[in-house]
DNA sequence: GTCAATATTCGAATATTATTCAGTTAAATA
DNA sequence: TATTTAACTGAATAATATTCGAATATTGAC
């Protein structure tokens, strides 16, 4: 039987999902067709991004979660955006900011499981242009993507 | 007139959506009984928080966005889940994970821009618990919540 | 392995919801 | 104040999700 199951998931993550005009309409007291009207204005306006699903990571096999800092070689440091634009590929990389502080980058990372990340450092994030690495592992998520746990 | 707007944001902010179960369906070329069928186990299992939209922050007003590293005091050490609690009521957090580490919480705070921030921490950062602070801003975000910018 | 129980797939019919349209009101501009 | 533009809204329509029933596949007990 084809497990329809992680296709739906990755598609789910960063999209295929839609506003509910019926029920903001009724939430805010207002016409639906009003709401239609300013939800669609967002759109135009460029304002919206996306409509997607957030997800208990632990479970989709993605329970555990950290955040990696990271320092850039003189060389990336200049021109840091061709690095993320890379590691933006990477399904298990939620979020990269090009940060000012002590570190240039900042990731957001969700994995299966310890083992599952320290692959996921070998082959995604050791690379020349990393000169320093420090994670942060999340113990318990008590807010994620605007949503309480 | 009634500016809907912030209301209408608010909600989407967090959830008010819901999947697009045809587009899904003619995505993955599998009938569309079958995605909805996916689609309700994932949420009777609960593995689905949340159907939400994702901005472009810079259009709502929350362009200044930064990650806020925490320590905190002793005695609030041994419970970080009451004032992560606590601070998950804020609209500006857009995420709390309590950590090993340096650091026992990191934020990812966003708003409208360096004064606004400036009033959150002074309000709501600044408290007894937390010993220390550092703040990473970020300059340029390259991927939030799993859609690449 | 075989059989029964359970879970998954899927097309056709139905129910629900979003969208369009055209008219109205409010705001901005000159 | 007149004129243009933007925002709002109800009724009709179009699009979409959902239910249902039946077929197929999977799991677990023996």
């Amino acid at each position: 039987m084809k497990d329809i199951t992680p296709r739906l998931i990755s598609l789910l993550k960063r999209g295929y999902c839609t506003p509910q005009i019926g029920r903001i309409a009724k939430q805010l007291a207002e016409p639906a067709t009003t709401i239609h009207y300013n939800v669609k204005k967002l759109e135009k306006e460029g304002a919206v991004k996306s409509y997607k699903a957030v997800f208990n990571y632990k479970k989709i096999d993605e329970g555990f979660c950290c955040y990696v800092l990271i320092n850039l070689s003189p060389d990336e440091y200049g021109n840091p955006e061709r690095i993320s634009a890379d590691l933006a590929k990477h399904p298990e990389i939620e979020s990269i900011d090009i940060c000012t502080g002590d570190w240039e980058l900042v990731l957001k990372v969700r994995t299966k499981d310890q083992d599952a990340y320290y692959n996921f450092i070998k082959n995604v994030i050791s690379r020349k242009g990393v000169t320093k690495i420090k994670t942060l592992t999340s113990l318990k998520q008590i807010k994620t993507e605007s949503v309480t746990i």
